[in-house]
DNA sequence: AAGCACGCGCGTGGAATGAG
DNA sequence: CTCATTCCACGCGCGTGCTT
């Protein structure tokens, strides 16, 4: 594993100087911040994460409006209340994506971000809270408690909303096996704790947020 | 005008395997 | 034995671009 210094240098040379590379680097939202977004933006960002799943970004973002319109602007409490011969009805809409598991997932995620708030206050205040040296907790929290969060949807929900987490995309498994310090796409407990090792330690040595350490790293290797 | 294959970029479920 | 994890096959809707 290399160290920050020459994870740094390396991004240095390539941006070619250190106003490039940071203009290149996300800066996540603070604590105070997480929690003042609503429940409601929570889940239509969350939402808007599953729908992309699979297709186009550009397809889901065009058809978006319609989502807030039909899912009632992703209100958890009355979309909770959705039956499932209202979401059949939802499969005709030609306006949105007609995929009945992610139409499902919709409240049942409400469901969870319901019962997060009757035990914290609000979704925000869990997301804000769970720390970013722990954050494949967080990842595992979501894909275990919601619907259709698996794989890299949960990190990059959270990438979203600007919860500061790495992303184990392509590019960063690439970096993390170029390294050794794992040898194939991390997915067990283990593997996914020995990355998130690694980030801390980056993190402890530069006071980097892990989604600037994640992008870094994205960059070390060739695209 | 209608039909089809393709690529997108994942997630799911169940079966098989492994750890304790 | 149980429970967790990994593996594998399969499936998903849309827009594009091609063929019929």
């Amino acid at each position: 594993m290399r160290d920050y210094k020459w994870l740094h240098e390396y991004c240095l040379n390539r941006f070619g100087s250190a106003a490039e590379l940071e203009a290149h680097l996300p800066v996540p939202l603070t604590p105070a911040q997480l929690r003042k977004i609503s429940d409601d933006r929570y889940l239509s960002t969350l939402s808007l994460r599953v729908f992309r799943a699979g297709l186009k970004h550009s397809v889901v973002d065009a058809k978006w409006p319609a989502f807030e319109q039909v899912f009632f602007g992703f209100d958890p409490e009355k979309v909770v209340l959705m039956g499932a011969e209202h979401l059949e009805r939802l499969m005709q809409d030609t306006r949105i994506i007609r995929h009945l598991g992610k139409l499902k997932s919709v409240p049942r995620n409400a469901q969870m971000i319901l019962d997060i708030e009757k035990e914290k206050g609000s979704f925000g205040a869990l997301i804000a809270d769970w720390p970013v040296t722990d954050i494949v907790g967080l990842w595992k929290y979501l894909s275990k408690h919601g619907h259709q969060l698996g794989g890299l949807s949960a990190p990059r929900f959270l990438r979203m909303v600007g919860k500061d987490t790495f992303v184990p995309s392509y590019d960063v498994v690439a970096a993390l096996n170029a390294q050794k310090i794992v040898d194939k796409v991390p997915t067990s407990l283990r593997d996914l704790a020995t990355v998130q090792g690694a980030f801390n330690q980056w993190h402890a040595e530069s006071g980097r947020p892990m989604c600037q350490l994640s992008m870094m790293l994205a960059y070390t290797v060739n695209h």
